[in-house]
DNA sequence: GCCGTTTTCGGCCCGACTGTTTTCAGTCG
């Protein structure tokens, strides 16, 4: 028994997908290398510490984790190592796996790569490249090894994934443009894949189109001012890379089609094969181009709420086909209803030019107002945070004055004074205990030492959720999409204590953060927790984010009734009254 | 390796495109 801290969650997600991708090399049985990625999709979507459940026995309560992977995990938690993979790395290096990362490279070429030239690593796979070494290898040619090449280079330079508020503009713009080109002949055209499904990070974009011309579509797409170089052009399919480094990926299809076009290349991949599991239990083939009979006859589906019904399933909304039960809640009847952008009534985290804010107080309520709002909270930052010329106690009482003068003006929205209070190192808050209970609502949120051990940082945490006076905790983990990951959190812990305290999460609508992930958001559900999803804006034009944080929010499989902020003022006004009382 | 509204054994998604092929393997989504 290792004195280690235990894996998290994410260790054991790498393990299991090193397993997969050793294995894959290998040439393993390809259902048993799809038995290990299932097994570290699942705990990926857990929600819950992964070593607790394991300390309750509970491992074959996971969907895709059987007996093998439950003891392989056992022996992960007890000894800290894994007796299989070791085994299979003495074979086959855990260095080659980062090759599978080259395009056009799989795991048949590159066990070619290792068994003929002894290769292992990128610099090496260059070099040989570069030596001419590759085109003489069997099913290598000199395009493939310029391309390899190439590869290599790109694989370097760029980071594989993009924020969904950067990519989904872009998509647009390209959609918007064909739309202008092609005019009439595109029947339909839609945004597809991680796009669609407002995954918060996005690899490749998907737009989807069908067309009586395809070609005419093709080739309009290929010839848009955005695309830097056409990848590849097929009857269906073209791939373009934009001068933003993007690659685009177009599929045009008749319009009688368009129903399972559009499903399929929505996806997910996991969501995908679990239909076409269930069309295949049906006696049905189902492609991207109709469900096929045994006898070869089609059906054919020109909406994609055809596709869901022919398998006897409800329509499942895009953001939710992850192949994390929604297929049986599809069957069942019991899909949530979804929050919706016109649910939200207010944002209840801004900032101004008394912090890191770029417009005056004045300015942040009259774009509130614009919005249609019923309340906002002005929460600006706690004085620790000199950086961004956080409020000491003198200036937060001037500030009050300064709302309380502006309400006096405004009757159609209420406009609360809270801040942004500091959650310091040592685990106290930023402002003592009378001055918070000053303020009409208060977040607390981490912004310093991110990198603390889970215990203490979790203890910050709970510290600040059982404070009586904390209505709200900021961007919980901190994460920074691409950029950082969040804290190190007991989240099992968090989501317990502000479901016994009533502590709200938020679910911060910044691109950047996205913070709860979706994960954990379906988790506080689970366990009662009250959500709200803020902007957490600097400026007016920020409160447009608000749809990023209402799309993470329905992939947590959020209902308006579990957003603090869709309730009506009054409403609102109550739940503010209890939190005062108690 | 997992799993069961046709199965505790025998299944486990489907098609496009490229390059190296002389009829197809590999990769990708």
């Amino acid at each position: 028994m290792g004195t280690a801290k235990p894996l998290t969650n994410r260790d054991v997600v790498r393990i299991l997908r090193e397993i997969a991708a050793l294995l894959e090399i290998k040439g393993e049985n390809r259902y048993r290398i799809l038995a290990y990625q299932r097994a570290a999709d699942a705990i990926e979507h857990l929600g819950r510490d992964l070593h607790a459940l394991w300390q309750e026995g509970r491992l074959d309560e996971i969907p895709g984790v059987g007996e093998a992977i439950a003891a392989k995990i056992d022996e992960l938690f007890r000894t800290g190592r894994l007796e299989y993979l070791e085994r299979l790395e003495r074979e086959y290096p855990r260095t080659l796996i980062e090759l599978l990362d080259v395009p056009d490279l799989g795991p048949k070429r590159v066990r070619t790569l290792y068994e003929q030239l002894g290769i292992t690593t990128l610099d090496e796979l260059e070099q040989a490249a570069r030596d001419g070494k590759l085109r003489t290898l069997p099913g290598f040619g000199a395009k493939t090894e310029a391309k390899i090449l190439e590869g290599i280079q790109r694989l370097r330079r760029r980071s594989d994934r993009t924020l969904l508020g950067v990519a989904l503009p872009r998509a647009l713009d390209i959609v918007q443009t064909l739309r202008e080109q092609v005019g009439s002949a595109l029947v339909e055209i839609e945004l597809a894949g991680s796009l669609r499904r407002r995954k918060a990070t996005i690899g490749d974009m998907d737009i989807v189109a069908a067309a009586h011309d395809p070609d005419a579509v093709m080739e309009a797409f290929a010839a848009l001012p955005q695309v830097a170089e056409v990848l590849w052009r097929g009857s269906t399919k073209t791939r373009v890379r934009l001068h933003t480094g993007d690659e685009v990926d177009l599929r045009v299809v008749a319009p009688e089609r368009w129903g399972t076009a559009l499903q399929y290349f929505t996806g997910s991949q996991a969501h995908n094969v679990r239909l076409r599991e269930m069309a295949l239990a049906q006696g049905l083939s189902l492609s991207e181009y109709s469900f096929k009979r045994e006898d070869g006859s089609e059906i054919l589906c020109a909406h994609e709420e055809e596709v869901y019904a022919t398998l006897g399933l409800a329509w499942v909304p895009p953001e939710l086909r992850e192949d994390w039960g929604e297929i049986e809640a599809a069957r069942m009847g019991t899909l949530p209803r979804l929050v919706t952008l016109n649910d939200i009534r207010g944002d209840l985290h801004m900032h101004t030019t008394a912090s890191d804010g770029r417009l005056s107080l004045r300015e942040m309520v009259e774009g509130a107002r614009r919005r249609g709002y019923a309340y906002i909270a002005i929460t600006d930052h706690s004085q620790s945070l000199g950086m961004v010329n956080g409020l000491d106690v003198e200036r937060l009482r001037a500030q009050r004055a300064e709302i309380r003068a502006l309400q006096v003006e405004y009757d159609d929205i209420l406009i609360l004074q809270g801040a942004e209070v500091e959650i310091k190192a040592d685990g106290t808050l930023d402002y003592p205990d009378d001055v918070l209970a000053e303020l009409d609502i208060v977040i607390a949120s981490l912004h310093t030492a991110l990198r603390q051990p889970r215990e203490q940082i979790t203890q910050r945490l709970l510290n600040a959720i059982r404070n009586p006076h904390v209505d709200i905790i900021g961007h919980p983990t901190g994460r920074l999409l691409l950029k950082r990951d969040g804290a190190d959190l007991d989240m099992d812990a968090v989501l317990q204590a502000a479901a016994e305290t009533g502590t709200v999460l938020e679910i911060n609508a910044s691109p950047e953060r996205l913070d709860l992930d979706p994960v954990y958001v379906r988790q506080a559900i689970a366990r009662g927790c009250l959500l709200a999803i803020d902007t957490d804006a600097h400026h007016t034009d920020d409160f447009a984010n608000m749809q990023y944080g209402v799309w993470q929010a329905r992939r947590g499989w959020a209902e308006a009734r579990h957003i603090l902020n869709t309730r009506s003022r009054e409403a609102f006004e109550a739940w503010l009254a209890s939190r005062r009382a108690s």
